[in-house]
DNA sequence: CTGAAAGCGCTTACAG
DNA sequence: CTGAAAGCGCTTACAG
């Protein structure tokens, strides 16, 4: 039978309400008080019992992880190392993976109420969500791999990586290489700037533009869910609409996974027909034959702040951050660079 | 403000006994109290407050599951799944992930005295660590991928794959295809049959002995940490040791994938030169190049046994299960079939 | 079928 | 410094 504090009270001689208070540590109980409390308290082994507690101090749950795609190795690896760095805190971390399309405000409102959480931890978000419900949910909270910046909640911070920025990069490169027939997949370029996808995009048309290269988003876009089978499906999609392509990029390595295993059932060799280049940096892709070239997320740094951000918020009346980490590419072996035409 | 019962009960007219009963849909309302006291919450976006249901209900916090190892991608699958289950059925999910060597049982017990989870679900575990501590965990448990079959303990239920059965039908298949020069990477084998590896290792044994082909644990087995680099630095090591080996049994996929990027670097063409055959069934292993050849684990069964049963076992008085699930053979295009020599 | 009331284990003004 | 007591939001015999 689970002690309580009513115990500890008959057996140490005190009422309950000095054992509350040494239990938590108030400055006002004699020094005789505390020691006889605390020692029949290691005696029985003895627990408060947490929900009385949450209840009375109408406070609250674990702290929780929203993990936006069941299939997205990329959040996998993220969700990993922010449940130990909390753990490490001593924090509990509840988890609720969601539908990549689902609507994750929502979940987190109704969260709220029934086991009101310290925080949330976002692992992907759509913004247009954010922007019309988030308001409803007054406990900090952090968005990773996607900025909340423009949103202005004083309760959400957010660290990602310069989408445009990378996308940029990413078609610049395939440009620099020779590619002019390049596709993109992944993601819903269409929705109103509230995507990753769609500031990837973004970067995407700039390094277009500049390199002199058409792009027909009609033609040599195809959308994704990030998951293999998603990439697999739209890579043969794209290709079909597109025979003479000789550059994709998934933007997500998971879907880069399915992209070049489409691309060889083919009957294509890569990056020798058609070059992959993929984004998120996940460690199975160092592991892929070929090597996929990627931009590499930091995904220490997105946990690491994440989690210090949150902690710092819950703890204390800090601001919010907005932030953007560093990438890198690194260079695989799926991309081919092109002869020159004369 | 969060909306209670009590602003329920006096919006709809009913008493707080009433709407209780509504919730929890005990069967002595009245159809028409139901309707109302239903529509009201559904007005107010109510949700009980979880700590003063569980307080009253004597009850614990979130089931808690525990994963061990960070990489391993078979493990996610599985967390995912049984994650989204829990939430289905009404029940948080809180989240630990440990290092694949660390004592999961000895993290059960700390769990416990701080949050009294309603019950633990280990994906992964070491035998020899339930036998010596187990015990002192009272709550509803579940091991998943390993059997507790031999424990008897009358709170832990398992559900697993036969991994002998599984083991010995690699082995032979191999031989089938002609290959008498084999290697196996993973786990610790060496363990007093706690480990999951040992198991798969009897299984391996006896095909070698029926098959007639010479296998020295010390020359031909390497052990590795279930995760891509340990699979890949594993097999390095192997090939060093045995030039002339012609395939590989990798005894779990995300460990597979490790070792074809390595033969890879090494200079040898899969399956041409070295076969290579994983274990488990992820779905990453049907999107490598080539595809990988596994033993395909059955995730959905496992997770949904191990939820229901746990659940079963939280809210009733059950008995605990310990079964295996049916497992199957995938054939990709990661072995080669060799010429029979004369 | 429904309501009034006790009580789950705790915290925290309040009074002394 | 300490105790008695109210009350957090819910569930569930009990009485009607």
């Amino acid at each position: 039978m689970a002690k309580t504090i009513k115990d500890i009270a008959r057996l140490s001689g005190y009422s309950i309400g000095t054992v509350s208070r040494v239990i938590n540590n108030h400055p006002d109980v004699s020094e005789e008080a505390r020691m006889k409390v605390e020692q029949i308290i290691r005696e029985q082994n003895f627990q408060p019992n947490s929900n009385a507690k949450q209840l009375k101090q109408q406070s609250n749950s674990a702290i929780t992880i929203i993990v936006k795609g069941y299939e997205n190795m990329f959040f996998e690896s993220i969700l990993e190392r922010v449940q130990a760095m909390l753990r490490d805190s001593g924090e509990e971390a509840a988890v609720a993976f969601l539908d990549e399309y689902a609507n994750e405000v929502q979940t987190a409102i109704q969260l709220s109420a029934a086991r009101k959480p310290k925080g949330f931890i976002f692992l992907g978000g759509n913004l247009e969500f954010f922007r019309q419900d988030f308001e409803k949910i007054d406990v900090p909270s952090v968005l990773l791999t996607n900025t909340a910046e423009e949103l202005g909640f004083t309760n959400l911070s957010s660290f990602s990586t310069d989408d445009a920025e990378a996308g940029y990069e990413v078609i610049d490169y395939l440009a620099k290489c020779g590619h002019t027939r390049i596709g993109i997949i992944g993601g819903s370029a269409s929705q109103i700037g509230s995507q990753i996808g769609f500031r990837r995009m973004m970067g995407c048309q700039k390094a277009f533009d500049e390199n002199g290269i058409q792009f027909d988003e009609e033609k040599q876009y195809e959308p994704s869910r990030f998951s293999m089978s998603g990439g697999y499906e739209s890579t043969q999609k794209l290709i079909r609409k597109n025979p003479d392509i000789t550059a994709i990029f998934a933007i997500g390595d998971t879907i880069a996974i399915g992209a070049m295993r489409a691309i060889k059932d083919m009957g294509y060799n890569i990056p020798e027909d058609i070059s992959v280049i993929g984004y998120d940096g996940i460690e199975s892709a160092r592991y892929t034959i070929p090597r996929l070239t990627t931009i590499r997320q930091d995904t220490e740094a997105l946990a690491k702040k994440g989690v210090e951000d949150i902690l710092l918020r819950i703890n204390y009346n800090h601001a919010v951050t907005n932030e953007n980490i560093p990438f890198h590419m690194i260079e695989g072996e799926s991309v081919a660079t092109l002869k020159k035409k004369q």
